[in-house]
DNA sequence: CTTAGAAAGTTGCATATGCAAGTATTGCAG
DNA sequence: CTGCAATACTTGCATATGCAACTTTCTAAG
């Protein structure tokens, strides 16, 4: 026997090519879906999500809405510049003088309720282009691995 | 009927969140891992395969590597600069004078032989992490999507 | 009070990514 | 030969992304 145990149905075969690559040319191909959909809002799919976080984590400090997006601390500070230039979400003081609080703005809210329609036309698009049993499979498992993923990297570091 | 057909055990419940976030959060946690494993090479998952392409696919040109890594192919131009610049790679004349060809050196055959033990090491431990079962179901999920948005934009465009 | 560390963000540097517009070339109709 | 359209890249512009190093503040010892 190759590698060790089996269930009837399930041999270990080693799945073949990279999952890193596979996962960035999908996400490439739907970014791209997404924000040509999004695209007449004036805001980037990216830009899109962000702007959603703020709205549902309510004022929220930098770092947690980093944590939440699985986004690093530095790559926030620079996503939040273009929203905050359009005058789309406020970075006002927090708790300490080195906290900050991050809060939508009235236009933000506007914008980001104008962008969701064209947002969900996208899913809508995606779905009835994938077959939405196939994009419900995808959540499904996307999931998983993300549970899977955060809860591994909790004990980190070197110790 | 709603959409259309559906095995017995296909309730056809739309999928919840947005799949290219989600798709962007995996991606972003799974480059970082890649990427941790596979620095001491000196390169980025991405030049990895971007390395990777140019060898299995000899000399090439520039817009058959960006079409069939998915990527714009200004993208390609730039991502292959520091590939060039590292000496890994050649970009030189095609057939025609506005074609150019693609083709490794022999320091990028080396680079990428010692990377691709690096990039192992990477997807044995991720296989490890989310369960090999999972990863397994996971490339053949994202191999049916991306086969399915290829068909579907072959004939985009406007008509 | 003083000071070494921890905590929270920000900056410098390098790459990745795509769209629109620009540059060269080539092929073709007239 | 001319000129226009198609081809094949490249550039300009803006954003996304992360690591390492830095700045400012706060906290806890002494």
């Amino acid at each position: 026997m190759s590698t060790k145990h089996h269930a009837a149905a399930g041999p270990e075969v080693a799945p073949r090519g990279c999952t890193n690559l596979k996962l960035r040319q999908i996400t490439r191909r739907v970014s791209r879906h997404y924000d040509a959909v999004v695209a007449p809002s004036g805001l980037k799919t990216t830009q899109y999500s962000l702007l959603s976080h703020v709205v549902s984590m309510g004022p929220v400090r930098p770092s947690d809405l980093a944590a939440t997006m699985n986004l690093d601390n530095s790559t926030l500070t620079r996503n939040l510049q273009p929203l905050v230039a359009q005058g789309w979400v406020e970075v006002g003081e927090g708790s300490d003088a080195r906290s900050r609080l991050v809060s939508i703005t009235e236009a933000g809210r506007a914008k980001r309720a104008e962008a969701q329609r064209l947002w969900k036309q996208a899913q809508m698009a995606l779905n009835q282009q994938l077959g939405i049993e196939r994009v419900a499979r995808l959540h499904a498992l996307l999931d998983e691995c993300l549970a899977l993923m955060d809860s591994s990297d909790e004990g980190e570091s070197d110790e």
